[in-house]
Formats: structure tokens, sequence, C-alpha cells
DNA sequence: TTTAAATGCTTAAACGATAAAGCAAGGGAG
DNA sequence: CTCCCTTGCTTTATCGTTTAAGCATTTAAA
């Protein structure tokens, strides 16, 4: 209630007011059974009277501990993935942290500063304990430095280049190819076009390579396609430029995302065609969007959130065990079926293998 | 390159390596006349080499300066606004903060540990240097505290009972006037009604209010009614059982957001009726949604990331300079006619008194 | 020639917290 | 009565950086 700019109470000055040295503050607050209890008490009501809230630099100083992780974000990711994503994503560190009492930072830049890119500088001053980073693209220099240098780091999403680094991920391809063989055998479609993400990304290669599972699975039944796109709404319209739909052509699409699903739909709709009659549909993600969508866009739903929280956890657990070795968690996909697809619209179903 | 994880270099390493004092390296890395050019290229030459980045622990002690700013989100402000507005904030920030190579600190727990909330213990600690406090609720007295403590901060919102606090908004009140009047004046709705938001947050009140002054300016020819929501899709669906529309009822629905909007959409459609034909209706903010529905909702654009990015930089001047006065920023905003309010879908049009 | 000033570093102190080691007083065992 | 162990604090050193003050040495000014 003090109000006024008032100096930073220190350990000193809860000393001072109760007589005592600030080692003896500094030990009764922590509950060090050295200090009697007469004295802890009387150190616990001064410092609360003072406001005493011990300070960050000092404690990380002498600690070697910041009490923080970063999120990082290549500045590929923050274009590359929506909002949706990045939201998710720091819904669920934030909740892991609160429950340690670790600070978020965010850490979004990535210009290079003499050779060390911004993150690489958080990490090396010890501005945080460990970092977070969200899935980069593939063979990102400054990623694997980071991932190699030693310092704790785990990674969101998939990196088959990187087998010595803690990652948390699911399994794109399966998930790719089971929304694609629900077109197939749930609802009869025969013609498939695939529009990826971009290419440089694990995420999109092995969506695509879902896709094309399903599609040999199935013979020479099927006629597929494949375009690439770039995660955007633009470019899910601008894939069905000059191919054509419905009885004259392709009967089923499977966008990498939903973004790219909702610029295809509005695509489609201007070219005079209706989404489940004519072309059926399906997104990737379930981050909001498809759900909002007329018709709902048939998906793939992802926990974000949820991976974001175990991989804060795995970061925590690495930072206390540095040696530990580099752990590996996949999380469960589910198949969120909307009307996009031709299905009437229904509940969440687990994809299994 | 070097792997492994080493210790960290210090000045110390640095020093010993040009055979000189630490103080010295100190001076020479930033810059001091009185070290000579010849030292002073030795120096950076070891520092590089060894790859040294500064503590920042020990450089936040020393400075009293932690170069961090945090963005703050009252537990309440989680729920109320959604992932949109508050990822258009921590966009504004990041891009500000970047240019001050300042760090961001993303604080979401309130949880009251001695008396002290979460955010306050950061600025205590001084592991923030300055805080923006995203949209709080009418009397959060935490943040009331926070204002007064004279600390560091900008608030985002309007925020009446805290004149002396600097802030950044735009005038929902006018705003929500405006797009009630574009009901009444361009499409001749007679029958509206309000959705609010939760009228603890002081954009619910400007924006009821602003939505009775257009009312009450165009006299008895108008019938009015507010109904309560929570900001939430649901609210705004629930907002409207019980109520008939149509040529029976209401012909206008001002919805205080957008995703209320939706939520009322798409109740008006089980009701088997149609919009803009049956109920025009508008929303609020354009984070998103809006523009994905059938009918896009006509709404007014909130700049959030403008404001959230001019916020922070307010910030970083009060940081400087702690005893200037409060000041306010006050942004613009516009109506984005698509097609739920009866207009053919077009291009954003600037609101101005 | 004497004095003053610039040059280029080193020494010392400080930021605030904490852990280890130190030390006085009291109590119990032998 | 001595010795040793607790008890309860104090002293000291340290984390890594920065800045003020100190001190030789050289250069410029008078």
């Amino acid at each position: 209630m003090a109000g006024r700019a008032t100096r930073n109470v220190t350990l000193r000055d809860v000393a001072e007011r109760v007589g005592v040295t600030p080692a003896a503050v500094s030990m009764a607050l922590s509950g060090s059974p050295r200090i009697s209890a007469s004295t802890a008490e009387r150190v616990k009501a001064a410092a609360a009277e003072l406001g005493y809230v011990p300070s960050s630099a000092a404690k990380a100083l002498r600690s070697q501990r910041s009490g923080a992780i970063a999120l990082i974000v290549p500045n590929s990711t923050q274009h590359v993935f929506g909002h949706s994503y990045f939201m998710h994503v720091l819904t669920g560190v934030s909740s892991a942290a609160n429950e340690r009492d670790a600070q978020v930072l965010v850490s979004t830049s990535a210009s290079e500063a003499s050779g060390l890119t911004a993150y690489e500088r958080v990490m090396r001053s010890r501005t945080a304990d460990g970092a977070l980073v969200t899935s980069a693209a593939i063979g990102d220099r400054n990623i694997e430095r980071l991932a190699a240098s030693g310092l704790p780091v785990v990674l969101l999403g998939n990196y088959p280049d990187l087998p010595d680094a803690s990652s948390v991920g699911w399994d794109d391809l399966s998930a790719s190819r089971m929304v694609t063989e629900h077109l197939i055998v749930d609802h009869g479609k025969r013609r498939l076009l695939h529009v990826t993400g971009p290419l440089d990304h694990q995420t999109s290669v092995d969506r695509r390579e879902g896709f094309l599972q399903a599609v040999r699975a199935h013979g020479q039944e099927i006629d597929a396609a494949v375009v690439e796109g770039d995660f955007s709404e633009d470019s899910g319209a601008a894939a069905l430029d000059g191919t054509s739909f419905g009885d004259a052509g392709y009967d089923g699409i499977v966008f990498a995302n939903d973004d790219m699903a909702f610029g295809g739909l509005q695509a489609l709709r201007r070219k005079g065609l209706r989404s489940p009659e004519d072309v059926a549909i399906v997104g990737f993600d379930d981050f909001g969007l498809s759900r909002t969508t007329d018709p709902g866009i048939t998906t793939v739903h992802v926990p974000a959130e949820e991976l974001a929280r175990i991989a804060a956890e795995r970061l925590f657990a690495l930072i206390e065990h540095p040696q530990g070795s580099p752990t590996r968690d996949d999380l469960e996909v589910s198949l969120v079926r909307r009307e996009s697809c031709g299905c009437p619209r229904q509940d969440v179903v687990l994809l299994r293998d």
C-alpha cells in the first residue's frame, strides 16, 4: 500500500528491522533449522510487513538458475503456423510453468547478431534455464546448433534429423493416412487431390506421405495428385486453380491444414461447386476455424496444448537432470467428422492404427 | 560448435586470455575511450572466439535493470477475451520489444501467495522492469495496487477509475454507437437487441452505452432491449432464447463481440431464421472469426496489435523516465461491412465521429 | 624545468542472496 | 572439572558485471 517509487526492500532492510544479519534472514526465510523458532517468526513478520520480495537477479546470479524457460518461435514458424497453433502452445506452456512457479519468456526474433541468434543469446546469457522450440523448418541450422549445444532444449514436432534431441509430437503420417482413407473407404472417393504445406517443414512432408500411403494402399482404383501450398488460406484457394472438380474431376481434397481447407472451400464456392456434395474436403489441426465454417470442415484434431504442456514438463526434467537421455513423446490425435467430407456432424472419434 | 555442456564463459575467461583484468574487458566491450584501440581489438576477438555472452543475472543485478517487460494477463481476462485478442496483443508486444532487444515475459497466473499476486511478485522481484496489463476487470484490486505502486505499468483498454495510470485504448462507446446507427440509419432497422459482454469489464459497459446512445438519438421510433452475455459463443446463442425475431420481433442484433455474434448466427439458423434477410446482426472485434462465417459478420475492427505495440513503447518510455506524467492514447477503429447486416461484402470503412 | 593533464590500465567496491565456515554460550557426558 | 556437542547466530566468500577511484607513465603546457 506504500505507494511512491520506494527503493526496493532487500534482505538487509529486513535484517536491520529484526536486528540480525542478512544471512540470518535468508536462513530464516528458507526454513533453516539452525534459526530459532522465535527469530524465524519475527523475520517472517518483518518481511511481510516490509513487503520483501527477493531480487530475482541476485538469486539467479547466486544459484545459476533463472527460474525461467524460453518459448522460442523461429521466424519461419511465426508465419507458417497460424496464431491459433501458437496460442494453444502458449497456453500449455504457461500452465505447466505456473505449476512450477517458473516464468515464461517468449522469444520470437531470430535476427542474427554477431553470429548468434537472439535465442542463442538468451540461452547463453542464462536468461532462461532451457528452451522449448516450436516447429522449426527442416535443416534450420540455428535450431540444430541450439539442440547440439548441450543446453536443455525440447523440440515441438518431429525431427528425424535430430535424433539426439528431446521432442514431443504426434504421428502426422498416420493421421494423414487415416483421414485420407476416411475419404476413400467411408465416402467412396476415387479421385483425390492433396494440398501440402510448405515442404521445408517436416509436418508437411509427413502429411503428404500419409496421403500417398493411403492412395497406394488402394491400388489402381485411385486417381491422385499433389499440389504444394504454404498453409495459408490463399494458397488453399490457389491450389484449386486450373483443376476440375466434381463429376468431371477430383471428388475429394485432403488439405494439410484447416486454413487451406477454408480457402479451398471458398474457391469451390466461387466455381459454383458445393461441398461435400460435389467435392468432399478434409483439413487438419482443428484449432477453431474448421468448426465455424459452413459446412464445418472434417479435420484431424491435434492436441497442441497438451503437446506444449508435456514438452514443458520434459524440459523441466531436463533442467533438473541435464545428463538424462533424450525423450520422445507421441500424442494421440483424433478425427473430427463434420459435414465437409459428407458425414453428418458428430462427435470426436479416436484415430488408432 | 563447442558441444558439451561447457561451463559458461565469463568476463574473467576473456580477461585471462587477453592478459588484462575483467574490468578492462568490460570497459573494452562497452567501448570505453579509456581503453586503447589495440587492447579493445584483442578483447573483442577473444570474446568472439570464446563465445562470450554476458550473464543477464549479473548485469541485471549490477544495473538494477532486467531488460524484460511483463505482459500480464489477469485470470479474468484469459477466459473473458479469447485467444485471438491475446495473440494480437502478444504479436504487437513482441515486435516492439524486439526493436529494443528486450525480453517479453508472459505472466498469466494470478494465484495469491502471501497476499501478493504472482505478477506483483514479478514486479517487486525486478524480474521485469515494467508491465503491460491486458484489459482487467473493473475494480480489480490487484491491478489497482499495481498501478498505484509506482512501478512502470501501462494498461491496455479503458480505465476511468484509474486516471493516474498510463493506458492505451480505443473508444468502444463511439464505435458501438456507430455500428448501431449503421443498422438504424443504413438498414432501417427499428427493433434492436443488444447482447453485452460481461459487465464487470469496462469494454462491455462502454459498448452497451454506445448502443443505448444510438437508440436514444433516434427517439421513439426505436424499440430496444439489452441482454447480458459473457463474450462466449454459447452466451450469444443463449441470449436469443425466448425472444422472437424477424417480422414478429427484433430485426437487428448488436453483439458486443464476434464470438457471441457467431453463436447468435447459429441460434438463428436453428430457429429457421436467416441473416441478414430476417435479422441483421453485427459483431465487434474482427479478430478473424467474423470473416470466416457464412454470412460474414459485419463488425468493428479493433487494432489490437497496434494497441499492444504502442502500449509497449509507452512502457519503455515510462521505464526510462519513471517520473513522467501518465499518457493516454486513443486508437481509431473501423467498420468492416460484411453480409450479416445486409450490406454487400466490401472494403473497410473508417469510423469517424 | 616544473606542473598539469591525458593515457591505459588495475584495484576495490557494489548490486543482493546464499552457503560454508566460524564462534560464543550453554548443556550433557565422562 | 574438562571435553565435546548443540544451538543460534555472525563472518566471509561467491555468483559476474560495472563503475569509481587509484596509480603509474607519457605528453602537453607554462
